[in-house]
DNA sequence: CATGAATGAGATTTCATTCAT
DNA sequence: CATGAATGAAATCTCATTCAT
């Protein structure tokens, strides 16, 4: 038995990854336990071996997914840097993510609207990456850099404009130009879409 | 013969309201068909009888509502009318949809992630949307109101940051202050996070 | 209202003619209530004005048919026949009505082989139709011109070459020689396949 | 571990037996799953386990019961035998087939006259089989013992004899005396209904 | 470690028939 | 005469999970 045949490699990280790509393709519900065994190549009583069972297998996979963000955006942010430093490397981050993460990404959007178990945990995780990004805003607006706005706005505002601009170019086949779409995001989050008159009025 | 009796109420619409409902509070496939008949008190057979399954009466609603946003957008805008104007009131009726029909809305944002065929008639809907957002995007650029940049960019950025915000605000419990929402969207899309030094410079 | 548009005609007939053509394509179970009342062009409860249900229809699709194929057979038989006259008659009426009704001869044979109250009422049929034939085999033999044998296996016998030989030329598509294969039913009825070696030896 | 324990005995094969049985004696629609899965003392799941539906389940069955038949067949007819000796034979062998095998045969019998993809499939089955007779034809034809007439006429004659005097003694209750059944078939397939007057003529 | 046959609760769907108009 | 919306009993099928090997 050759251990180092593609087939023997870990079981569970061939589990992982075709749960990723079918929950991210069809939706938790939509997506069989049969399917995800037959796509990692493995025997459909080997997802309860690795896994207590579905569910679980649902949300290693999104823990996982997020905990990798996490670590990216700690190792990014250091202390006492310039907020505007840090939201710009944090929409860089992001971006990053979303396109290597795609699938995970996909997940979290289709199913964290509800409110089942799954859900409230999807809730909860996404929170705890708004407390970080909260945080720096906080900090923006204790500097007088930001404008002070409802934290919570700026947030979820900055994680929908990212999430869906990438979401939406990774869905179109082709190749995508990262850097110009980061610089666009940065100037819209930052200065608006509207061309300064320098008189103070927007309208 | 009184047609106005809510028993004589057209069963399609009992049938309609009861899914929209549903499927919002409890998924796509979490919700029964059983439920959605006893729901709109008809025959689990009077489903089946408007509608040619499950997927149908979904699409259905989904067609419903998005027809219903888009016939709210055609009401408000004008022409000549200024674009800001325009996106300030397109902020306006999106966020008013997402907070009346918040089931629908968190259907279509659970479903229209993936790739497969459901899915797709989703993003036909969705790219409708942003085909109108796009041409006024396109009048601001020609006006030279609205900074150069890809509509691409611009269209898929404020619909993910009005979708995100309203979801979040709506999945916690206790009234939304709307106006403030609002209002903090207009200012972040228009004139961005960072407050203006006057020096011309963002860091 | 004009009564002589092919839609006005006969609505009973149209539903005689879609169910047997129905009935006949995919069988009694297989076929529905809806699917004859589309065919036919009328309302699916017209179908439930004409015949008090699809058991009914279909006896009263088969009796008309057996009636047919009896009326047919009595016009052609005089009392005092030779029963070889009348045999060559029979396979011939025989071979006429199973190219004209087609469908008819499709049911029997699909739907006379089970135990349900429609199998015997079609069985009864084929009973009544076995008594006139075997009549004819009784005089036959009552006058040495037909081998004395169970009259039974001569009907069926007759009545299984003469139907299935039917069915495999108008299953075929294209035209059929109907006056050789009547010939050649006949002579194999009549003399059988082996050729007559004059000596009395079959082998 | 003792496989041969009745419990043990493949729950495929007692599906299929116990398949078999119902659809001969109820037919293919009247039967339904969960009898089947009960007659064969599995939960209605194993069905679907083994076949991917109802359909298919008959369809195995069906072409299980063809190359039982074709087996038989084969293992009877050998090389340089005689026509008329093979022909004797294929009468005897499908009478036994179908005592033996009767509830196949009858779903085959009623499921095999329409132009639906399932009754395709029987017919593709029966035309294997008017190959086989079709040859033993041809033979008798080329040695001069069997009357040149059309192959098809002949095949479709001898199997539509054969089946529907059989179906027509199994379907009446009491002992059946194959043997005389056999003898009469082969007379009046060899030499016809007509008693040989000597002098060459029939009427 | 891993398997895959087996399960059964529960879902979706079908369809002959009814009935008010 | 004719309709077609409505029904509900009964069917088919799905699939997460278990368990003996």
């Amino acid at each position: 038995m050759n251990k180092n045949q593609p087939k023997d490699m870990d079981k569970k990280r061939r589990l992982f990854e075709a749960a990723a790509r079918l929950f991210a393709e069809k939706g938790f519900e939509k997506t069989t336990v049969d399917e995800i065994a037959e796509a990692a190549e493995v025997a459909k009583g080997t997802v309860y071996y690795h896994f207590k069972g579905k569910e679980e297998l649902f949300l290693f996979l999104v823990e996982e997914g997020m905990a990798i963000l996490m670590r990216r955006i700690a190792a990014t942010l250091k202390n006492g840097m310039d907020c505007r430093v840090s939201l710009k490397k944090l929409i860089q981050v992001q971006l990053e993510f979303f396109a290597e993460y795609w699938d995970v990404c996909r997940i979290v959007l289709a199913e964290a609207w509800g409110t089942s178990t799954r859900q409230e945990k999807l809730q909860e995780l996404l929170n705890e990456y708004y407390a970080i990004v909260g945080r720096i805003m906080e900090q923006g607006i204790r500097e007088r850099v930001i404008r002070p706005q409802d934290k919570e706005v700026l947030c979820t505002a900055l994680f929908g404009m990212t999430v869906l601009v990438a979401l939406h170019f990774l869905q179109k086949s082709g190749p995508v130009d990262w850097a110009r779409i980061e610089e666009q995001l940065e100037t819209l989050f930052f200065r608006g879409v509207v061309i300064d008159t320098g008189n103070g009025k927007l309208l």
